[in-house]
DNA sequence: ATCATTTAGTGCGATATCGTACTACATAGT
DNA sequence: ACTATGTAGTACGATATCGCACTAAATGAT
């Protein structure tokens, strides 16, 4: 086939790819010291989706090796940010809870990033923006389907 | 100003994320034993860009403290993929390129991705990829803008 | 010219990531 | 019921990331 159209998808991944570096640390900084964006996203994570879930569950929905969740986690729980209890239908699992210490930290966390989230919308229309949500969303779902099948950690 | 707006960037922020995730994953898959994305990246820049700058600069290509490439270049060095010279226009830095085992192993990375950029595109318009690209970009300079004037590592 | 400030790169230490290997429990096949 | 296989989580070790502190060289002020 066509190798333009391959650099296509590379030229896309390598922008997303910079994006990605540069809003993780902008989100750092204003994280507490000692959590990094895992622990946000952890969290984060925990309220959209719900919590009570296993660790397994949420390393799935990252795409993160469970070994790397498992140390997150250990941070969250040391500091408060969520509890972890045995799961009563499964003697093998955990449920991860999120603390209301843990609710306030991502509210404040959002809250300390909106004045950074403005700042990009006083300077790109929202339209533009709101536009390409669905490719993106198509683009994780097919990297996403992609990926099934290989093995996991 | 209206929050349901700033929702809306931190949507777009969530599936690149998680895109970037994805991705670096399908690439290491791809990369020999004991090389990782951000080494794969440095090659590409290089390439792609043209060598022969410092390393500091590449750091603020990519956004990234000075002290991570270093690491990610002497390994780089150890095997072979590029070379450090002294700075002749500057005695405290030096000169990154690439060499000819650099660029074929940035070839073979790519060629064998190249698969993968193609299962893709079966499943989702060239158009509708090539569409977000200049939103894409533009996110990203805005990021890089809004960036710029903090300190440095 | 001298001295202060800035900048490039590195050494080091703390923490993060992730592959391998292990244990405990669950589940499927017989 | 018993055994084989699969799955959840963790311990451990190797490597990566990154902040801090340092050295050497460049730059700027006087």
């Amino acid at each position: 086939m066509d190798d333009t159209h391959n650099n296509l998808v590379f030229a896309v991944l390598n922008e997303i790819g910079i994006i990605e570096q540069l809003s993780r640390t902008l989100l750092e900084a204003r994280l507490p010291k000692g959590l990094i964006a895992p622990h946000f996203t952890v969290l984060n994570h925990l309220v959209r989706v719900g919590d009570g879930h296993t660790p397994m569950r949420i390393a799935k929905a990252f795409q993160v090796p469970k070994t790397s969740l498992t140390h997150t986690l250990s941070v969250l729980e040391k500091r408060g940010l969520i509890e972890m209890q045995p799961n009563p239908r499964d003697g093998r699992s955990k449920c991860v809870w999120i603390t209301p210490a843990g609710r306030h930290l991502r509210e404040e966390t959002i809250a300390g990033m909106a004045p950074d989230a403005q700042w990009v919308l006083d300077r790109m229309d929202a339209d533009e923006l709101a536009a390409i949500l669905p490719a993106l969303t198509k683009l994780r779902a097919l990297l996403d389907l992609h990926r099934s099948g290989k093995p996991e950690n």
